[in-house]
RNA sequence: GCGGACGUGGUGAAAUUGGUAGACACGCCAGACUUAGGAUCUGGUGCCUCACGGUGUGAAGGUUCAAGUCCUUUCGUCCGCACCA
């Protein structure tokens, strides 16, 4: 038989279409396996990274149907973005029709790699029914305060008048435009995440399938750290203002203090503002204008306000600074300064000539003169709590400011309020009304969809300048009123798509049978989405469940992040011309071929470098393979067998080795490479025996793994000589995996001399006299002190 | 700076978790069969050495009968976060 890929690949595709064959089943009875690759963006192609995305995926679903499971592999379209606008920018074509053409397109692609997709869960974001599930979910989380609205800084574009992502500024330039942004205090909304950060921090224990350094990134993410927070008095009233709170994580170092600093937004800032002079009213606003990114690279600057505050513990008069390292959205926007153990106030005190105080010394040796000692270390100069070490100091520190209510231990959080509105057309529409009457009220009529006749320009947005669509009347009270005209971040449909594919119909139903399908059991997807997505999925998740919509706490039992495809030493991209296009490779080796070397390079979580021989050898694998099913028999249950040669057990135990290794790469390894590594093992053991029967039982089984990952030529060949009832639980026979003779290394002081060939019911003793006699040239004249004797391992005599 | 991962042949990688290092492939070498086929098949292939043998998992120590695997130090590569008080 000669191998046809394309003939065969599109022959089956066919089928799998006709026959529904990947439609989970209604009201089962059968386990539930939830298997689901991240859904991608529209963009117009399928890359490398979305081929070995889904073709993991495929490998997983598939196997878990040929084990009996009932289960739900989806696929949708992650369709609202940015890149749509941008199209409609450069290329004069509307958004919507952009997206809803590349995923017809796309969707063409992923049918030719065969993999086995639901058809009737398919849905995308930007359709109109996903839109109005969320506005549902949006309104009762806007009802349940999870949602609101405050101001803050944000990047601005003067020119194209709209709004920036901190990753869409670059060198504090328009990323488009070129023009300089300036922070600009605008109203947005936020999803309250921070009432969810305990949560999600100790959830992530209950998360062992993660791998540890995706929860790693996320409990760094959340950043708790355990500290102080207690008042300064000020010496004379700012405006209504007579105190300021700082947060602290080093209590110890307390007496050390010799000024605080305020971020330039902190409120008595703002008051003070006005009776500033001049060129430090013109600092304060600089920075005020500038990204939290951009003042991180600056120097540490500042400017004494002229006030004083009261050390809470040693009264003495502390003087109060603005400094360009304060940020207002951390602990309460405020600092103690220690420049004798804290980096940053050192070299904002060299800088201003502000005096520093050690209190805190290292137990051996000198405190460094040239810079900040942030160790831990012994108290001195700290009244009561001189001698202590640091860590004892910080917990007493702590006490007396609770005992004297001076202030309080707390912890603090990294973690903000999710802003999840953007200025721009191709999102859902945050479905609120303002009224001048009633407020900011929820819209009854939904689904609150985008109007079609827009015109995208990049400058603004175009839902505020559409002539009519804002326009409405109060859901409450009737009278005129204006929609709002952000849209939410793409994130939020992000964040719950997984729930909406356990619904049989998507258009009809936004959450399906959670109880049945649950969380989701295999997730694959880029590591990339290490933070962002995958945090924001799980607070939704736990938003949906207190709000009675399903019933876990976490979206995904298990996460498989897999690794990036390279080219030349480097990831793929356009820019750097060094892409492969799947289509290319399917046409020329077939899909088949593609899944094959993606699962053969590398495992799934390290990165994979494309080669082009590996892929012709992939190739000639499946090639060799179907030539050698000349020595298979049509038959319609595995033969059985009496009396085999050495060669003819060889062959069947590296088949069913194979077969035992793919239930073990499946359930807890992933490593794909090694499962295809031991069927080609199994193929050159067949090779060394000419039994028709071994050959047929071999291809029976060999089949039985091969079909995930090479499902078309797989199910072919299957048809072809088992009427497919290969497919399904194979049980490996008794004492087929075990062997006549086993092959033993023989050490001499742990160096390998020689290796025997034993029955593996060879005595210990026995086994040492064999190994002795092989070694003898290394013992002659020795004594042996010690036999060591690992049972079908090694012998290893010790020698002196 | 902080956090994490990883260093194994010419290349991609294995190693049942402390037990015969380099499975399985790619490449390369030799041969066979062919004559234009994406060829195929057989054998060999860590390094040094004609060989006996020696040596070998980034480097250096240590624990152990036994270390790629555990410990210490060190060098290098990659990733994430980064003025978080």
């Amino acid at each position: 038989m000669v191998y046809n890929p394309h003939e065969v690949e599109k022959k089956w595709q066919k089928f799998w279409v006709e026959n529904r064959s990947f439609e989970p089943e209604e009201n089962s009875e059968k386990e539930k396996k939830y298997v689901l690759s991240m859904f991608p963006y529209p963009s117009g192609r399928i890359h490398m990274g979305h081929v070995r995305n889904y073709t993991i995926g495929d490998a997983f679903a598939r196997h878990y149907r040929q084990k009996g499971f009932n289960v739900l592999h989806p696929i949708g379209w992650d369709s609202f973005g940015m890149p749509a606008e941008n199209a409609a920018i450069k290329n004069r074509v509307h958004p919507k029709k952009w997206t809803y053409e590349n995923i017809d397109y796309m969707r063409k692609e992923l049918q030719s790699l065969g993999l086995s997709f639901s058809k009737d869960r398919e849905f995308a974001t930007s359709d109109v029914e996903y839109t109005k599930f969320e506005q549902e979910f949006i309104i009762e989380l806007w009802n349940r305060k999870i949602l609101y609205k405050k101001r803050a800084n944000l990047n601005w574009c003067p020119h194209d008048l709209t709004i920036l992502a901190n990753e869409q500024v670059i060198d504090g330039k328009c990323w488009r435009c070129d023009t300089e942004i300036v922070q600009k205090e605008m109203e947005q909304y936020y999803l309250r995440i921070t009432d969810y950060t305990e949560e999600l921090l100790g959830d992530l224990e209950k998360l062992p399938n993660w791998p540890s350094q995706v929860r790693i990134m996320q409990e760094n993410w959340i950043g708790k750290s355990k500290g102080l927070k207690f008042r300064f008095k000020l010496e004379e009233k700012v405006g209504e203002i007579d105190n300021f709170s700082v947060f602290t994580t080093r209590p110890d170092t307390i007496f050390g203090v010799t000024y605080t600093a305020l971020a330039p937004e902190h409120p008595i800032v703002s008051e003070l503002l006005d009776t500033l002079p001049e060129e430090k009213r013109a600092w304060i606003e600089r920075v005020r204008n500038t990204s939290n990114r951009e003042r991180a690279m600056m120097d540490k600057e500042g400017i004494e306000l002229g006030i004083f505050a009261k050390h809470p513990l040693t009264k003495e008069s502390i003087p109060v600074w603005v400094a360009n390292f304060v940020l207002i959205d951390y602990g309460s926007g405020a600092v103690m300064a220690v420049p004798a153990h804290d980096e940053r106030d050192f070299e904002f005190a060299e800088k201003y000539g502000v005096e520093k105080v050690a209190v805190v010394f290292p137990k051996s040796g000198e405190l460094p003169k040239d810079k900040a000692f942030t160790e831990d270390g012994i108290l001195q100069n700290s009244g009561d709590f001189s001698g202590l070490t640091s860590s004892v100091a910080r917990e007493s520190i702590i006490s007396h400011f609770e005992a004297n209510a001076l202030g309080e231990g707390v912890e603090n959080y990294k973690l903000r309020d999710w802003g999840i509105s953007r200025q721009r057309y191709w999102g859902a529409p945050i479905p609120l009304v303002h009224c001048d009457s009633c407020g900011t009220v929820p819209e009854t009529n939904l689904p609150v969809a985008l109007p079609d006749d827009v015109e995208i320009t990049g400058e603004g947005n175009p839902l505020e300048k559409h002539p009519t669509w804002k326009h409405t009347t109060c859901p409450v009270c009737g009278e005129d009123a204006v929609r709002e005209t952000d849209t939410l971040d793409t994130f939020v449909q992000s964040s719950w798509y997984q729930f909406h594919y356990t619904a049989k119909n998507p258009k009809e139903e936004a959450i399906g049978d959670t109880k049945y399908w649950g969380g989701v059991d295999h997730y694959i997807g880029g590591i990339e989405h290490a933070i962002l997505h995958l945090l924001y999925a799980r607070f939704f998740t736990k938003l949906l469940r207190d709000m009675g919509r399903v019933e876990i706490s976490e979206p995904f039992n298990h996460l498989l992040t897999q690794g990036m495809v390279l080219k030349d030493g480097a990831k793929m991209s356009k820019s750097k011309g060094n892409t492969v296009d799947p289509d290319a490779i399917i046409s020329e080796y077939g899909a088949d071929t593609a899944r094959l070397f993606i699962l053969f390079t590398a495992p799934p979580t390290k990165e994979l470098e494309w080669n082009d021989r590996g892929v012709d050898g992939a190739f000639k694998f499946l090639k060799r393979f179907v030539a050698k099913s000349e020595n298979v028999d049509e038959v319609s249950e595995i033969p059985k067998f009496g009396e085999l040669s050495k060669e003819e057990k060889f062959a069947r135990r590296k088949v069913y080795e194979a077969l035992n290794r793919a239930d073990e790469v499946f359930g807890k390894s992933h490593t794909f490479n090694t499962l295809i590594a031991g069927v080609m093992e199994a193929i050159n053991g067949l090779e060394k025996q000419q039994n028709r029967d071994i050959w047929t039982e071999g291809y029976w089984v060999l089949l039985n793994i091969l079909e995930p990952i090479v499902p078309h030529i797989a199910t072919e060949l299957s048809e072809k000589f088992f009427g497919r009832r290969n497919f399904g639980i194979i049980s490996t026979p008794e004492g087929v995996l075990e062997k006549d003779e086993i092959s033993l290394g023989v050490s001499v002081n742990g160096k390998k001399r020689g290796e025997i060939s034993v029955s593996p019911d060879t005595s210990k003793e026995e086994i040492l006299k064999v190994a002795k006699e092989t070694v003898h040239k290394w013992l002659d004249g020795k004594n042996i002190i010690k036999e060591i004797v690992v049972p079908n391992r090694l012998v290893n005599l010790v020698v002196k």
